[in-house]
DNA sequence: ACTGATGCGTC
DNA sequence: GTCGGAC
DNA sequence: GTCCGACGACGCATCAGT
C-alpha cells in the first residue's frame, strides 16, 4: 500500500465543505480514515480538523496573516518536485517550521512554508493555509471528528469522547481506536502531568434561571482570573493553563503553595487571580503575570497572585472525575483546606441571592453554580455548571 | 539597547 | 470570553 | 441542545531592523 497523498485530504475537505448533512460528513470521514496507513491516521485527523499539533504541545508555527500574504504576493515558484505531497510529508514540513527558533528563524519559517506551498496544487495550498489559521470552513471540528472516529473503530462515541478528554490528543485517540480497538481505548486514563481539558460552563443571568435546571446547587464565586490545573507528585509540581500550556515558571508562588500541601499525588483545579489588599484586581493585571517568562521576580512585587481551588481530578493513583462534585470537593478539602474557594450548597434561592450579592460586593464577577451530583466532564459544556453573571453589573 | 512588527493565548 | 446560525 | 464559525480587547514573547 502506497502512502496517501495530501491531495486526498484536500479533496476530502473540499467535499466536506460542500456537504451540509452531519451524517454524511461523518460517513465521508469514516471511509477516509479506514483507507489510511497506520502512521497516517493521527496526522490526517489533525490535518482535517486543522489542529496540526496536540493540544498540550507547546509547538507553534508562528506563521500568521502577514507572512502568508507576503508569500502569496511573491511570484509562485514552479513546482520542481514531480512527486505529490503526502500526508506525512506535510506533517514533517509543519513540524520543521514549528521547531525553528532563534535568529533568522522567521525568514527560514517563511522559506520553508513557501517551498511547501510550491509543491502543492491550488486546492492543497488552500487547505494548508486554512490549517495554519485553524479556519477549515468545512463544518467539521472536534465534535464530528470524534463521531467519525467512533464509527470507523466501531465503538461507542462516548468511549472515544472520553479518551479524547483525557488525552487531549485526538490524532492519537484515532490511531488507538482504529488500530487497537476498544480494549486499548479504555486504557486511556488521566495521567499525572498530562493535562486534561477543563470542564466548561453555560451562561446564566439570574438565580432563577439556574434553579429552573435543578433544585439543589453548589455555588462558588466566579473569579475574574485564569483557570489553572495543577499536577503534583510530592515536590514535583506543574501548572497548566486552560489551553493546556505549561505556565509553572510564571507562577512560582503558586507552585510553592502546592509543594507545601504535603500531598502525595494530586490534580487540582482552580483559578489564579491578581489581588491587592484582599480585593481582586482586573483581569488585565493578572495578564501581566500569567504567561510571563522574563523578570518574574520583579513582576511578583508589582502584582500579587492568589489561588482559589475548586476541584480535584486525581488523587494518589486514582482518577476522581467520575465521582460526584460533592465527593471530589470533600477530597479537595481534605487535601488542601487552606486554598479552598468558598462554596455554599443550597436549595434556597434567597441564600443564593445573598451569596451572589456578597461575591459582587467583594469585587468578583458573579457565581458559579454546579450540580452537586455531577461528574467532571473534561472539555464539555452542559447544564451541570453555570456561570452566573447578572446583567447590569460591571 | 531600543523599537516596531508579528504572533499567541487569556478572557 | 461573546454572539448568531445551522443542523 | 449541540456544534461550529466569526468576532473583540489586552498583554507578553520573539524576532527583525536599526
Amino acid at each position: 500500500m502506497s502512502e496517501t497523498t495530501f491531495s486526498a485530504v484536500a479533496v476530502l475537505c473540499d467535499t466536506l465543505a460542500r456537504t451540509a448533512s452531519r451524517r454524511e460528513k461523518i460517513r465521508l470521514i469514516k471511509e477516509f480514515l479506514l483507507r489510511l496507513k497506520e502512521d497516517e491516521i493521527a496526522p490526517a485527523v489533525a490535518q482535517i480538523i486543522g489542529t496540526i499539533f496536540p493540544e498540550d504541545a507547546s509547538t507553534n508555527l508562528e506563521i500568521g496573516y502577514s507572512t502568508v500574504k507576503r508569500i502569496s504576493e511573491r511570484k509562485r515558484q514552479t513546482t520542481l518536485f514531480p512527486a505529490p505531497l503526502t500526508i506525512l510529508e506535510v506533517r514533517e514540513y509543519l513540524n520543521e517550521i514549528a521547531a525553528l527558533q532563534g535568529s533568522g528563524s522567521r525568514e527560514r519559517k517563511e522559506k520553508l512554508l513557501e517551498s511547501l506551498l510550491g509543491r502543492a496544487g491550488s486546492l492543497e495550498v488552500s487547505y494548508i493555509i486554512r490549517m495554519i489559521f485553524k479556519e477549515m470552513e468545512h463544518g467539521v471540528s472536534e465534535g464530528l471528528m470524534l463521531e467519525a472516529i467512533a464509527e470507523a473503530a466501531r465503538v461507542e462515541p462516548e468511549l472515544v469522547s472520553r479518551a479524547n478528554m483525557l488525552s487531549a490528543d485526538i490524532g492519537e485517540v484515532a490511531r488507538i481506536a482504529i488500530l487497537k480497538g476498544r480494549t486499548e481505548l479504555e486504557k486511556i486514563q488521566l495521567v499525572l502531568f498530562r493535562p486534561v481539558k477543563p470542564m466548561l460552563a453555560e451562561m446564566a443571568y439570574s438565580i432563577d434561571e439556574v434553579f429552573e435546571e435543578g433544585s439543589l446547587w453548589a455555588f462558588e464565586y466566579k473569579f475574574d482570573g485564569a483557570r489553572i490545573q495543577i499536577h503534583m507528585r510530592g515536590k514535583d509540581v506543574r501548572i497548566f493553563s486552560r489551553r493546556l500550556s505549561d505556565v509553572t515558571s510564571s507562577l512560582p508562588e503558586i507552585a510553592e503553595l502546592a509543594r507545601e500541601l504535603g500531598v502525595e499525588e494530586a490534580v487540582l483545579e482552580g483559578e489564579a487571580i491578581a489581588v491587592k489588599d484582599g480585593r481582586p484586581l482586573p483581569f488585565q493585571e493578572l495578564m501581566r503575570r500569567f504567561r510571563r517568562v522574563h523578570e518574574i521576580d520583579a513582576a511578583r512585587m508589582v502584582v500579587a497572585v492568589r489561588l482559589y481551588l475548586f476541584d480535584l481530578l486525581y488523587r494518589d493513583g486514582k482518577t476522581t472525575i467520575d465521582m460526584p462534585y460533592t465527593a471530589r470537593r470533600a477530597l479537595l478539602a481534605e487535601a488542601c483546606p487552606s486554598l479552598l474557594a468558598e462554596m455554599v450548597i443550597t436549595q434556597d434561592r434567597a441564600k443564593a441571592e445573598v451569596f451572589l450579592k456578597r461575591a459582587l460586593d467583594e469585587g468578583h464577577e458573579g457565581l458559579m453554580a454546579k450540580a452537586p451530583d455531577s461528574p467532571y466532564t473534561p472539555g464539555k459544556r452542559g447544564k451541570k455548571w453555570f456561570k452566573l453573571k447578572p446583567c447590569g453589573y460591571p
